[in-house]
DNA sequence: TAGGCCATCTGGTCCT
DNA sequence: AGGACCAGATGGCCTA
């Protein structure tokens, strides 16, 4: 929803000369309202009626004609950068709407993320940035579980015991203790995704590198019916700072 | 009170 | 030209 012209104008630098915010102190006749009008309709502001012209008193040795044509000049100045001013914090009115917009999309999509992760028992919301990679995670997990049962693998029943996503509680435990974070090089016990070093390598083989450094007792690091030393080599591949 | 997380605003850049 | 996307800045809220 676009601004009203008194938002729009309120922060003017240029205003600060009158003492009114509305655009009508800058119109001053006819002609300069004509002009306005189609050019506020396309950005949603309206154009106020005219106000009369203030009286200016004149200045000695200055011909009449030439003192109205400064005064022309200095208004016809300070209502384009008015206009210019306004129009372009209808304009960022506008992209602030889309970009809040945008981010609420965002948010949405992080939810229902959320929603298909399993949960804490607590039901302690993941932050973003551990919903993703509780998601990065998961999913590899879900992936390296179908792998084993495929090859008849120790834990190939996980296929079978994997439980539906909602099914809380899954996830053993409260966070690690920070000692046990640090050894694995987690920033904090309730961040488990440690620095990772490496770019995204191929996720079925991710026990060889020391970059990734999640620890065993994390709890976005546990899944149901997954053996527990599979579970322990599982990678984050998202940056941590 | 410091730090983490979040929402929002903002200007820049890229794309259609 | 306008919209989408992005990253930096800022301020509020909450918790240890």
């Amino acid at each position: 929803m676009p601004a009203p012209l008194e938002t729009c104008l309120s922060d003017l630098d240029c205003a600060s000369s009158n003492s009114s915010s509305d655009l009508s102190s800058f119109l001053t006749d006819e002609e300069d309202c004509a002009r306005l009008q189609p050019l506020a309709s396309t950005s949603g502001l309206s154009v106020p009626a005219r106000r009369s012209a203030p009286t200016i008193s004149n200045v000695p040795g200055v011909p009449d004609e030439e003192q109205e044509r400064r005064r022309r000049r200095g208004r016809a100045r300070v209502r384009s950068e008015a206009l210019l001013h306004s129009l372009r914090r209808s304009r960022r009115v506008k992209a602030n709407d889309r970009e809040r917009n945008r981010m609420h999309n965002l948010n949405a999509a992080l939810d229902a993320l959320r929603s298909v992760l399993p949960s804490f028992p607590d039901d302690t919301k993941l932050t973003k940035i551990e919903t993703l990679r509780f998601a990065y995670n998961y999913i590899w997990a879900l992936a390296e579980t179908l792998r084993l049962a495929d090859q008849g693998l120790p834990g190939g029943g996980a296929r079978e015991r994997l439980l539906p996503p909602q099914c809380a509680p899954c996830l053993p435990g409260p966070p690690s203790p920070a000692s046990d974070a640090e050894s694995w090089g987690s920033g904090t016990a309730a961040s488990p995704c440690g620095t990772v070093a490496s770019p995204l390598s191929d996720p079925s083989s991710p026990s060889a590198s020391e970059d990734f450094t999640y620890g065993p007792g994390d709890p976005l690091f546990s899944f149901p019916g997954l053996p527990k030393d599979l579970l322990h080599t599982t990678p984050c591949f998202i940056p941590y700072h």
